[in-house]
DNA sequence: TTTTAACCGAGACGGTACGTCACGTCTTGTG
DNA sequence: CACAAGACGTGACGTACCGTCTCGGTTAAAA
């Protein structure tokens, strides 16, 4: 987790304890709401009616728009357990690693990378609250499908390419931003052009 | 230009003409709007009362923020002239335009690039007519920076690599984006880790 | 004719003389939108439609909304030519006229009057101008009523009683303003107890 | 009351309740500003402002400015405390309750009751719900300056004469539409050949 | 057990920007 | 010049959210 609550664990004497329950289901709506509508138009109104829940009991916990939704990207990435399958070669792999980031990106993580990019400019501490997670996931990705490629011969024991999938992801999300497609032909230019190249040097 | 108008050249006769002149303030205006407040901060208002000109006028172009604001961009990147210098060699040519960019991206394009791509996700036609321009600044430098170093004898004649100014501004835009440092090194790590080993394969 | 044009018969010196035929054509568009949709919905614009004329050569013959309504009530009642029949008595005479009168209030005239009321108030001229038709009509009517009752011996040859007709119209504007109905009980109410009373001193 | 709060008394429970206090102070700035600027120039941003109340709280109690405007007329007649005195003769009583009659109209009521008129017609049941008050009080001055006339023995015991008060004011609003000054000379005429022949039947 | 204080859903509050619409003026081209 | 068309600056309209606050009621730990 991440921004959340502000005060993790304060308040030393009396009174009812926060329901943790209501959380998840602010984080919920939230994430189901920027899928469905975008940043702009999902409202804390529409997130607090969805969760069943005051708007008073999501202004306790964050302190704005921006940083429940930093906390409802942080959750939704959080929930999506990244495990490539080994597809017997490395072209292979780098192949459904692009392609598996792709469908989420066009899904909904595109635009919420984007909106969400908006508030981090607009109040810096976000940002270097909210990484931590993906980029773990990125990094497990990134030395599993590597330790294959060195395990079936592919490449040197010894090779150490750059963080090819922050490469893959950086310019598939600028792709999105710029209006192009993302396509098959952008994928197999990916990892023909620019990933294999990277990894075989 | 991109989406201005809304109907580029339509009822041919009667009426008082457009006049071209507020087009520009209220491009202008946005501009240095966007600029200095953010995207958010930035109203309709505060762009009419900038540019001398009522709302109307500027509802009669746009049909709302977000595409001003996308014609803005557009606007202004086409107002950036970017010629790369010839500083020796591609190291230091590559060293030269990354720190350009990113210097850019911190400076506004970064917020307007991600606050646009949620005008970009709600109107799909707006991203594909966006990009021209810019698309074909960076292959000019692209273009201008390869031959370059063929003359110099850097890198064989035949030599054929990917857009690697786009890789190295979509990795800049995806570091933005999570909150991560536009520092030097990172550009030392663009240029050695990346960019090089891309163009010299 | 009242406020119309402004400068009655001016500009002596040459240029297209203006068209008669708009003044008339707006002037019936006013009226039939005022009875449509009343004061606070018609609209210039909706006015300049109507007639198939451009704003401005409404502007030029009325410096605003206020006295094109005006000037189009006025037609308005220019128009009826109110000439009470004899139906062979005073009080059946008054019954007459008194029906009429309502019908004409609970059509389009009541509404009117009022919205018109703001008008005279925001500019004291305009009253002083439009009521001239109307009074000389009621008048005319007054008269008519009173000679042939006069002539049925049904009142003395010397009888002047004060202005029945205007009393009758200010009772019924009152209930109409302070949403009374308008029904035969009061006009029964209004013959007997009032007009009958004042002209039978 | 009226018009005010579109649903008396709703929602039972949940919520914080409707501050009564709001209600009162953007009537009374309502009226305040009714009287300065006029029904055309009052908007709701400056009642919103003189009552020191966001807009949202008037229009959350009032559908429009129509009806705001009804409720602050009938609060405005609410207020008035009509106690006519008693100033020795039938005549005398008549032209005091006459002169302040024509008073208040010129005043602010005269605009008010057309402005309102519009109001009224575009929503029938307006009408129904303001008059009862102004109607009452009207009754009650009747009452008072025919008993004491009775006292005095200028009328008989068993006068019955119609609703006098109703026929001053509607001819006073009559006149006022047609832009017919209500001076002296009108008030003269009032008394003399309207309400005395009418109670001296 | 009673108190107490923070919790909860609901929604009113003062603000503020939105996008629309009409005003009355100005600017075209065509008679 | 008048005219139809319609763009212009202005400013009010009514709507929708913002983030805060208040209400009656609930819930657990402290007294």
């Amino acid at each position: 987790m991440a921004v959340r609550s502000q005060l993790e664990a304060d308040s030393p004497r009396g009174g009812r304890p926060r329901d943790g329950s209501r959380e998840q289901a602010i984080l919920d709506s939230a994430v189901a709401l920027l899928a469905d509508v975008g940043y702009d138009a999902m409202t804390i109104e529409s997130v607090a009616a969805k969760a069943g829940v005051g708007k008073a009991t999501i202004y306790r916990r964050w302190p704005g728009k921006a940083e429940l939704v930093a906390d409802a990207v942080t959750t939704m990435h959080a929930a999506e357990h990244y495990e490539p399958e080994d597809t017997g070669s490395l072209r292979s792999d780098l192949r459904a690693v692009v392609s598996d980031m792709i469908e989420r990106i066009e899904g909904v993580d595109g635009g919420l990378l984007c909106g969400l990019a908006v508030a981090v400019r607009s109040d810096a501490k976000l940002g270097k609250l909210m990484d931590g997670h993906k980029r773990s996931e990125r990094e497990k990705a990134h030395a599993l499908i590597l330790s294959r490629a060195k395990e079936r011969g592919e490449i040197p024991k010894t090779a150490d390419p750059p963080d090819f999938l922050d490469v893959a992801a950086g310019l598939a999300l600028f792709r999105l931003v710029n209006g192009e497609a993302l396509d098959v032909a952008f994928a197999d230019y990916l990892v023909e052009r620019i990933l294999l190249p990277l990894i075989n040097v």
